[in-house]
DNA sequence: AAGCTAGGTTCCCTTTCGGAACGTGTCAAG
DNA sequence: CTTGACACGTTCCGAAAGGGAACCTAGCTT
């Protein structure tokens, strides 16, 4: 199977690696939450090499999750600034990071904590389901594939909450 | 920067990428979740070539991801089975899935959706913090770097270690 | 002019990957 | 007893991707 060929593939994990499976792409996101928005600082942070992360960018615009914005016009330049679909990006960053925080601790001990900004309460990443609020334990979770945007009577009780957007 | 070095980063993301963050390896968890256990099950799935396919499982296995067992004696056979550790980026391929789900539509329009297995109602994922159930938007959020986790007078003893500055 | 800055390009060489064949240990069939 | 099948690798080769470094372009500064 050739890499390229993910992004028809039914499942919708594969789907999104098509554009974020790569070894630099998510770290250049993680930048990119962290503010930076600039080649050369994005160059500077990664230590990627210059012609693979041109490449990376252009692939995210491609796919709609960083927009290339004029910053300053006499010499022409340009910014690369997360997208709505970028930002929803986001949660999975996190979930990584925590992952990687518990599991792969550092020599030093130093760790990343996330908090709410509001109350500075310390937040525990976890799984949960929009429209209820309700955490998500995997093992009581199923996962499959349905048909195009029939109405399905078993599911389609639900009211029509807004899935996601931000 | 060289791949490898990834592990040491200060950033709990990157040294999870260095586990997980190559083409293949979370398309092989992503089997695994369904139930593949199988080398040539995985194999034929996938459509990864063999070698580096021995390599992922490998890396996996010496990251606690992945656990070898034997499950058949005679021929020695084993097959690799998530650990405990493995199963909890379970959330984070939920996550990546909904998302691919939300941006990257097929174009026969089936989609993968997921639902709770007790009540069978609908799962629009979300982040959420895990002890208060409270629902995480990313904007209310922040991150920082904390200093090893010590007992008060412990840290009192010790000099003050730096944050580390990427 | 020379140098600086920001965002790329180009070149070369090494590593990795894809594809396919081969190896190994065991059993089952002919 | 040979042949084939099965499951899990291993080996080999050519192609693609990646790392490192120099170079290019456009405008501004010294």
């Amino acid at each position: 199977m050739k890499w390229t060929e993910l992004c028809d593939e039914t499942c919708p994990v594969a789907r999104s690696l098509s554009v974020v499976g790569d070894r630099w792409t998510l770290l250049i996101l993680r930048d990119a939450f962290r503010g930076v928005r600039r080649f050369e600082q994005f160059q500077t942070n990664l230590g990627v090499t210059r012609h693979v992360l041109v490449e990376r960018l252009r692939r995210l615009e491609a796919a709609g999750v960083l927009r290339r914005e004029v910053y300053q016009e006499r010499p022409l330049r340009h910014e690369y600034r997360l997208t709505e679909r970028g930002k929803e990006l986001s949660p999975v960053l996190v979930l990584l990071g925590d992952w990687g925080g518990r599991h792969l601790p550092r020599e030093d001990g130093t760790r990343l904590t996330y908090a709410f900004r509001d109350t500075g309460e310390a937040i525990a990443p976890a799984l949960a389901d929009a429209r209820t609020g309700r955490l998500v334990d995997p093992r009581n979770m199923t996962a499959r594939i349905e048909p195009p945007e029939a109405p399905p009577e078993t599911l389609a009780a639900m009211p029509a909450g807004d899935a996601g957007s931000a």
